[in-house]
DNA sequence: TCGAGTGTGTTGTATAAGCGACACTTCCGC
DNA sequence: GCGGAAGTGTCGCTTATACAACACACTCGA
């Protein structure tokens, strides 16, 4: 874990991007938001948002995740084992970060966030289960790992159907289906 | 008034710099405060603390010179006239001013902090005088303009010996012999 | 159909900010 | 007194950011 630190001018400037676009997306749809009203709110220069962004469909993406990493508060039970409570912990995280987003316009960008939803169980995932096993196939933990992800986002879908459950008792009960599948590979 | 725009990059950084002095000097003395403490606060690089300013003690006066500046809002009142009613509002401002520092530590300065208040206002007498009277004397301009300044500072020291005063009610008696003394001048 | 207006990405160049190193001072425990 | 720890100011070099300019795409109203 040698990470070389980064520089603070770009930890300095990636926040201010990002929380310029939470605070816009507050106002308007995503698909409303230009580069140039970012970079007018976050008080930077157009060129040096795309010296860190692709475009804004990319600094969605990242800005998404990482809000869903913090939600998920992944650095705090990276090395536990993925059990029930550990599941019952990352759905819970699913859950309010969709509702959090609920607050805000991103119609037409469901899909988008469906997958980048899953896309970062899926990395936790795979990371947490190696962890705790590590001689096991990669493509199958990968796999597994997919999988999850899937039944994962899935309930929470479902559970926003039924507003006002609290999202441990509703998926406490599917687990354990779930925790046999994860047996079953190891 | 074809002022060059500053680089946003320098606005930030010297308002990181102000904020964590603001912010420092609510928890230590002014003289406990080192430049290696402000920029780890402010999260800027010691070199970049030397660029913007000499050292501590110039940071301490344009942070204070700033803030005064601030309280006296001065663009709101730039042209026009210095009469009983203005003066009025810049000795409130002062006042106001001196309130909040005495929430923080600052032992060891009170004649630095006096220094910065008599100027500040100094200047900006002056500019008002000016503004007012174009062909007047610059140098019996700029004599109005420092003993006016020594005269509303004074009166703010004496104020803050009675606590619980109204500032306007204060100074409003001692304004007529002031407002006297500019117009022998002039 | 056109042209003006607005947003997008990109590029070259200037400059602010970061970083490590240095010599120097001050302070404090031994 | 001495030596180390910590702060100060400065320097040379690297890197991130600012800025202006450009070609391109899209929209919309004349």
């Amino acid at each position: 874990m040698t990470q070389t630190k980064t520089d603070p001018r770009v930890i300095r400037t990636r926040s201010l991007i990002m929380d310029s676009f939470i605070q816009l997306s507050g106002k308007k749809d995503f698909k409303d938001i230009t580069v140039k009203d970012l970079t007018a709110e976050a008080m930077i220069n157009r060129a040096t948002f795309y010296y860190h962004f692709e475009d804004i469909y990319d600094l969605l993406e990242k800005a998404l995740s990482e809000v869903l990493l913090v939600n998920l508060d992944y650095e705090h039970f990276r090395d536990s084992r993925l059990d029930e409570e550990a599941l019952v912990r990352i759905f819970t995280a699913v859950t309010n970060f969709q509702l959090s987003l609920s607050n805000r316009c991103h119609s037409g960008y469901e899909d988008t966030i469906a997958r980048i939803i899953r896309n970062q169980l899926e990395v936790i995932f795979s990371k947490m289960l190696s962890g705790q096993d590590p001689e096991a196939d990669d493509q199958s933990l990968q796999i597994t790992a997919a999988m999850l992800s899937w039944e994962i986002y899935g309930a929470s879908v479902e559970w926003r159907r039924n507003s006002g459950v609290d999202p441990g008792d509703f998926i406490r009960p599917a687990l354990s289906s779930v925790l046999n599948g994860i047996r079953v590979v190891r």
